[in-house]
DNA sequence: TTGCATTTGTAACCAGGGAAACGATATATA
DNA sequence: TATATATCGTTTCCCTGGTTACAAATGCAA
C-alpha cells in the first residue's frame, strides 16, 4: 500500500499548519507571531548578528528574513545597526521591550506543545523527534540544503545548533 | 528538559517546508504546485463538488481555496459550472487534462517519499504516522476544528477519508 | 591599481495559508 | 407572508515562504 509514504506528507503538513495556526491564534494578544519570536529568540541569543547569518540560522532565505525583521523593527522590537567596517552589513540587536514579551511566548509555545502531546509516552516522543530528524537530513541532502556542518565547521547538527538557541 | 516539546514543533515545521519545497521542485515542470495537484485529485475522485466541500476536505478555509481553484480555472485544469438549483453555488470540474497530470504528479510525490524514508523501518514508520495522526486530531480539537466526524456523519476519521481521496 | 568575483541586503514578483466582512441566495421561523 | 438566520462564494488585507534580479560594498587577483 504504497499511499502512505504519501500519506505521511500529508500529515506533517496538516501538523506543521494547525501548530502554526494555533500557536498564533494563542500569541496574537502579544502582538508577535510565532515566527517572530523564533526569530527574536535568536537575537537574544546572539546580539549583533547579521541578517545573513539570522536568515541561516532560521533555515530560510535572506528575503524572508529581512522581512521579518522588516516588521519587527516595525513594531518596536529589533532595530538595525550599520556595521562600523563592513558598510555593507547591518547589524540587529534586540530592545529592551524583546526580552520579556519573547520569554512569554516561548511559555506559550510550551504549554501548546504539552497539550497536543498530552498522553503520549516519552519513549514516543524521543523515537518520533529521531525519525523526524533523520528525514529531515535526508531531505536537506536532497534539496541541496547544507545540513548542520557547513556553517559552522564543528560536527553540530543542525536541529541541535536551533535547540541551543531555542534554550538561549 | 522541556525545550525538546518546542524542538518537535522545529522540526515539524521544518520538515513540512522542506518536503513543500521539494516537491514543488520536483514538480515545477508539470505546471502544477503540490497544494494544486492535491486539490485535483479531490476533484477527479468527487467531481461536481462545491467550494465549500472541497475547502473542508483540504482542511483549509474557504478563501484560500477559491484562490487555488482560480489558478487551477487559469491554468485550464478546472471548470466552474452554476449550480442549477442553488444559485450560490458553483460546482468544480477537472479538465480533461487534468486527470493524466495529477497521475503524474503522484507518482512523483511517491518517489519523493520513498527517497525521504529510505532506511527507515516500516514499524518506525507505522508508529510516527500514528503518532502524527494523534497529535494532529488533539491539534485540531485545540483549534475547534471539526475532526473528521463533523462533516459527513460516519465515523471515518479525517486522515482516513483524504488517504481514500488520494488513493482514488 | 585595476578589474572581476563574491557577499550583503533589498525589491519585485509568485504561491500558500488565515481572519474579517460582505452581497447574494436559500431556508427556517414567527 | 414577512422576517430572521444560515450558507455560498468572493473580496480585502495580513503573515510566511521561495525565486530572481539588483546595487552596493568588499576582497582577491592579475
Amino acid at each position: 500500500m504504497d499511499e502512505e509514504d504519501v500519506l505521511f506528507a500529508v500529515l506533517v503538513s496538516d501538523v506543521a499548519r494547525l501548530l502554526r495556526t494555533e500557536l498564533d491564534r494563542r500569541a496574537r494578544g502579544q502582538g508577535l507571531t510565532r515566527s517572530q519570536w523564533l526569530a527574536l529568540s535568536r537575537l537574544a541569543r546572539f546580539p549583533g548578528i547579521s541578517l545573513s547569518a539570522l536568515a541561516e540560522m532560521l533555515e530560510m532565505e535572506k528575503p524572508p528574513a529581512g522581512r521579518l525583521i522588516d516588521r519587527l523593527e516595525e513594531g518596536g522590537w529589533v532595530r538595525r545597526e550599520p556595521d562600523r567596517v563592513d558598510r555593507r552589513v547591518k547589524r540587529l540587536y534586540p530592545t529592551a521591550e524583546a526580552e520579556a514579551i519573547y520569554k512569554k511566548m516561548r511559555r506559550i509555545a510550551r504549554d501548546t506543545m504539552q497539550e497536543a502531546f498530552d498522553g503520549l509516552s516519552s519513549e514516543d516522543h524521543d523515537l518520533v523527534c529521531n525519525v523526524m530528524a533523520s528525514v529531515k537530513s535526508r531531505l536537506q541532502e536532497m534539496t541541496g540544503q547544507p545540513n548542520g556542518n557547513g556553517g559552522n565547521g564543528n560536527g553540530q547538527t543542525n536541529h541541535n545548533q536551533r535547540l541551543e538557541a531555542i534554550s538561549s
